[in-house]
RNA sequence: GGAUGGAUUCCCGAGUGGCCAAAGGGGACAGACUGUAAAUCUGCUGCAAAUUGCUUCGGUGGUUCGAAUCCACCUCCAUCCA
């Protein structure tokens, strides 16, 4: 019988870190985090990280665990996480997956092969700049010599995926669009359910704009000037993070505070959209719409971060019997 | 009261007689994604229908074969002079 595996996720700000605590409450589960920010540390504020009373005892892994300078991606990811749910089931625990980034939620349940290839700097800065002189279709083109069916599937412009895929044939002697085929007819080693918890858009844009105004107060600016002052800079993975290019822009002078603040809320806004386009892709996923649990009578929800009583109760209850129906949990 | 300048599609903003349903940007909406994924990229945006038709460029009326573009008056806004 497969190992168990209950993922959490929904678009940010949704709300899936207080309900994700106490669904572990509730089953004896210990939370894994999906989160490509979210596992660097003195990064608290922008990336809305869980504090430790928030977490209420329950276990967190992957948070904290990497300086702002280091490296993060899929694969990475994918280890780490691998390794944190072995650790839960050697404590009789259930792990749940919760977090908002799709690609590394897909890496985990269907046990993708990213086929190891070392890291080569020097060969993708040499397709960059060859993109730049001899432009985009010109790269394209090169690509299309190895592997046309990869044309057909990414974009011309997409130059980061282009390079990728030149890249990958470059090491591996075997065409991306090939090997991800395989990939994706791959069935999930566990048995799981893939909650995605969502909300009406108006409502959720709000909360959106809310929580910025929020980690402004809370002192997003001085977060992001300490790590500036730590050296990091624009060109690390970490600084592209939402709310610190943006305020890394503004410390610089190249752009107002407000300016800087529209834009981290128009792009969260974005990326809220993008996340919900992933969901919607991903197949077996069961949905849970907060409007269906709202009573009429409830009060807004105060501040972010925070359960909002009756609505997530009910949510909780709801997910606790389609996880005993689909024998997730006894 | 007078003098200028302005009013354009959700917003900003170009257009100054036909090639204009109207550049460009933003927003909104939709999508792609298998080692940077909070990243990267794409499409779409007046209404309805096969090459088309219909309603749009502050309002009303006019000039013209033809007007967002020219004229008259009106309304509102901005700046300046009283």
């Amino acid at each position: 019988m497969k190992n168990p595996l209950i993922i959490l996720t929904g678009p940010t700000a949704v709300g899936k870190s207080a309900l994700a605590v106490s669904l572990a409450r509730e089953i004896g589960g210990e939370i894994i985090s999906a989160d490509s920010m979210q596992v660097y540390r003195h990064m608290d504020i922008g990336s809305a990280k869980i504090t430790q009373e928030e977490m209420a005892g329950i276990p967190h892994y992957l948070i904290d665990i990497l300086e702002p300078d280091e490296e993060f991606h899929v694969v990475r990811f994918q280890a780490f996480a691998k390794g944190a749910i072995k650790a839960v089931y050697d404590k009789g625990k259930i792990p749940i997956l919760a977090g908002g980034t799709g690609f590394y939620i897909q890496s985990v349940l269907y046990d993708i092969d990213f086929t190891a290839t070392e890291e080569d700097g020097a060969f993708r800065r040499q397709l960059e700049q060859f993109a730049k002189e001899q432009g985009n279709e010109a790269l394209f083109e090169k690509l299309r010599r190895i592997d046309p069916k990869s044309c057909e599937i990414l974009h011309a412009n997409n130059v980061k995926r282009v390079i990728r895929a030149i890249e990958f044939y470059e090491k591996t002697g075997k065409r991306i669009s090939e090997h991800n085929e395989e990939q994706h007819e791959k069935e999930s080693p566990y048995r799981f359910l893939y909650f995605v918890l969502t909300d009406e858009r108006a409502r959720l844009y709000e909360k959106i704009d809310k929580r910025v105004d929020i980690m402004l107060k809370a002192g997003l600016v001085d977060e992001v000037q300490r790590l500036k002052d730590m050296g990091c800079t624009r060109d690390l993975i970490s600084m592209q993070g939402l709310g610190y290019k943006e305020i890394l822009e503004y410390l610089d002078g190249e752009c107002t505070l407000e300016d800087a603040v529209y834009r981290i809320k128009r792009d969260t806004r974005h990326f809220a959209k993008r996340q919900l386009t992933w969901f919607r892709r991903e197949k077996e996923v069961t949905w849970i719409s907060r409007q269906d649990f709202r009573q009429p009578s409830e009060p807004e929800q105060q501040s972010c971060g925070q359960m909002s009583g009756g609505e997530d109760a009910a949510i909780l209850a709801y997910m606790l019997r389609l996880l005993k129906e689909n024998d997730i949990i006894s």
